[in-house]
DNA sequence: GGATATCTAACATATTTATGCGATTGCCCG
DNA sequence: CGGGCAATCGCATAAATATGTTAGATATCC
């Protein structure tokens, strides 16, 4: 049996998912409330397995609930209700430990598919959701710069310059002299066009060479 | 109509889904091939609205015919299939433009759905792709590090370290003394935990705080 | 009023970096 | 075989940076 707390604001949506789910075996939904104020009590007091939460809630909303159960409670499934499929609410939900994203207008059917995937363990969300979110995820570009042809040694060389390490220590790392690793550093510099040491880190990270 | 074509090692599975697929009103199987050595010649020619790609196939494998397509052509949606829900290879596939991902053990009613969402400009993925996108998602910490109590005055002068500034051209920048220069640098140190300019670059970088 | 913090500034000194001009040793490639 | 290149070292010098100590002016908080 999974038991189901709702949260929506809506009377007419809350009961009429209730209905739905109470009417489906394996499904019982134990409340319903209009928002999430006093979330984490009525968490505690009722331990679900999941929570249906409208994201569009007067007084507290779906996202600050969210957060507020996920403080303190790692454990219960949230599935994420909304009306559009909105970017930056996905990514805030996502963010903030969502277990899906789905619309309202999912049929019902589906829903109560869902939410048995959410319960097994997966994240369910609409085909839309997932869209967004893999629009994000191009977005946030995984290319990696230029590559400025820096040779094996130079590159390792660029690495200890990151972590922050004086030529002296570079050169006791590689067992060469101090003189050489100067002489790296400079085919370095030459290369990634800069010339001092904190430009030279700051590009590393830019053009994610490390 | 929704043209398909096909690519999947396995002869049996790939006659498998053609049957399933071409047996179902508004779908049809326009071709099928066990690798994608010619991808690009064979979309050009057959003009597919949706490609089953298979993640494992001898000669040229799923994500490199993804990468071969994508190169020529954005419209035509390509859905992944594979067997495991693999962390790396969903990635790779989602950075480089697939329209969803599937699991082969996926029921054939669901496959037909997921086509037909990705027909329709989804991005169909089962809860347990989805899981492992969250989790990527989240894992990929868009959490600031920690604040570190920089002064307003502080942050201006680690933002001009970070863009390779020295003393004296901040001093310039800032209408400041040098030694006043150095006075902040030197609580930046403080209060970084560090003590050298790349040091505090890289943690800049690290921390967000730039 | 006193404690605390920031922003400003100065002086001194040791260390580190940046730069230039070498040189030798291998190695690969045409 | 000779030319190019990476990797290794040396020396010298100028510039930048790191560190310590001190201190006045202001603002804020209790």
């Amino acid at each position: 049996m999974i038991k189901l707390l709702i949260y929506e604001d809506n009377p007419q949506l809350r009961e009429g998912l209730t209905m739905l789910i109470n009417g489906s075996d394996g499904f019982e939904v134990l409340a319903g409330f209009r928002n999430c104020d006093h979330i984490v009590d009525e968490v505690n007091a009722w331990k679900p397995d999941i929570i249906l939460m409208d994201i569009d809630m007067p007084g507290c909303n779906g996202l600050d609930g969210l957060k507020k159960v996920r403080e303190v409670n790692d454990e219960v499934k949230i599935l994420m209700l909304t009306v559009f499929d909105d970017n930056k609410n996905v990514f805030q939900a996502i963010s903030n430990g969502a277990n899906g994203y789905i619309l309202k207008k999912t049929p019902p059917s589906r829903l109560l598919e869902y939410i048995t995937e959410a319960h097994t363990g997966g994240a369910p969300m609409t085909a839309s959701i997932a869209t967004q979110v893999l629009k994000m995820f191009s977005s946030m570009n995984m290319d990696k710069g230029e590559d400025y042809n820096l040779s094996e040694r130079e590159k390792q060389v660029l690495q200890y310059l990151v972590e922050g390490y004086s030529y002296k220590m570079i050169a006791n790392e590689m067992f060469i002299a101090i003189d050489t690793v100067r002489s790296h550093i400079k085919k370095i510099y030459e290369k990634l066009h800069v010339n001092s040491k904190s430009e030279a880190v700051a590009k590393a990270f830019k053009d994610k060479l490390v």
